[in-house]
DNA sequence: TTGACTAATATTGTCGACACATAACAGAAA
DNA sequence: TTTCTGTTATGTGTCGACAATATTAGTCAA
């Protein structure tokens, strides 16, 4: 009889969940100073389990401390979306290489349908911001998965995908090139089902520097 | 008039840097469980502060934490190993791509003074040891510190760098290849010298590949 | 002897309080 | 008024103690 598992999560994981999520998006102004007592007292909670996950935090680079200072969230900057964007590419570019050689042919199925899934949503709604918003990440988020390395895996989807989204959340990123994004998307997976290594890290890397180009537009109007 | 730096470093920041170098090192030997009450008396220090320090190592997957059952230290697998290899070639090929746009022309001269001296200390000792023990380590924080992106400088050396010594470490991992590693370098810094970011990249990737099957071989030996 | 159940022990999670550093402020000197 | 200095106040760093959970030891039955 499998217990199912026990939910115990210590109260600094809740927290850390509670405090990433208010931080990503927006509900803790970006820059801001984040005080201690404050924040301990508005969460019926010591200062000590705060602190832990504060540490967290820090650890995600969600927010920067200085030692008898205290702790701000950080502040987004057009150059750091770039750095972020570098980074993406390059190890992206890997997960998708990774995966044409190590998804099961079940979860490459799985892919395939998803897309199409989308595909049929872009031409009802004539498709605005709903493949940003939701079905781009869920897209890039299973390829990552299916590259098979824990450390690739944790290092995107812990780290720079929350970063990511704290962007999209207070910039109003939407792309407004989503049947664009859509056939990049597709050839990416074809060349993926094909088991083609080289060419699916070629087309993702390709995708994710159009997605900046796009963003680098977008943030220099306004 | 300047007040030299405080050095006011907190208490949890030196308990960090003391663990990290005796992990690292194989002092705390790796897999096994890190007991709180026990290490925070033998350094002299609260339970709290040594939380905040273990955290840290967590973050740096340096330990691994289960909740109401402690911290271990990593244990290093192979598996482990390659995968920390994949996302080094991406990351620092992209470092060397960026490399080769951003270092002054100054510190692309003094990189190649550092090269020479590797040169002529490899002719002399008819280099064994030296090189991947230090030099190597050298050369490429330079060309990494060189991509001017800080958000890949701090993956890179504050989190990968100190796996991969751990590894060089415990596994008495050094390379009977610095010849071929040295020219690998040379090949790679011209790249960057004549500002061609495509070539530097790839360099840089086929020589952490190639080091990469020097450590398999290495240990499927033993 | 083995197995399960219970009691005792040790370890982790959480808390509140104290020590110290930094920031805000008020008053004196220029 | 402006600047400097000493004082107050707020906030962070560190600690020791209590509560909740896991581990070990011990007991009894099969």
């Amino acid at each position: 009889m499998e217990k199912s598992d026990p939910v115990t999560v210590t109260l600094t994981d809740r927290l850390f969940d509670t405090l990433q999520r208010a931080i990503v998006e927006g509900e803790i102004q970006s820059g801001s100073k984040i005080s201690e007592p404050e924040l301990a007292r508005l969460h019926g909670v010591s200062r000590g389990s705060l602190r832990e996950a504060i540490g967290r935090l820090e650890a995600r680079k969600l927010v920067e401390r200085k030692p008898n200072l205290g702790a701000r969230v950080v502040s987004l900057s057009y150059e750091q979306l770039i750095e972020i964007y570098q980074v993406r590419e390059a190890l992206e570019g890997m997960a998708a290489r990774l995966a044409a050689q190590n998804m099961s042919d079940k979860e490459v199925e799985e892919l395939q349908s998803l897309l199409n899934e989308h595909g049929r949503e872009i031409e009802e709604v004539h498709g605005e911001a709903y493949f940003q918003k939701q079905g781009d990440l869920d897209f890039h988020y299973r390829i990552v998965q299916g590259s098979k390395n824990h450390h690739l895996i944790g290092l995107l989807c812990n780290d720079l995908y929350h970063l990511l989204r704290m962007y999209r959340f207070q910039f109003g990123m939407r792309s407004k090139r989503s049947s664009q994004a859509y056939d990049e998307h597709h050839y990416l997976l074809n060349a993926i089902a094909s088991r083609d290594p080289e060419m699916a890290e070629l087309l993702m890397r390709q995708h994710i520097r159009s997605s900046r180009r796009n963003v680098e537009r977008m943030l220099l109007e306004s």
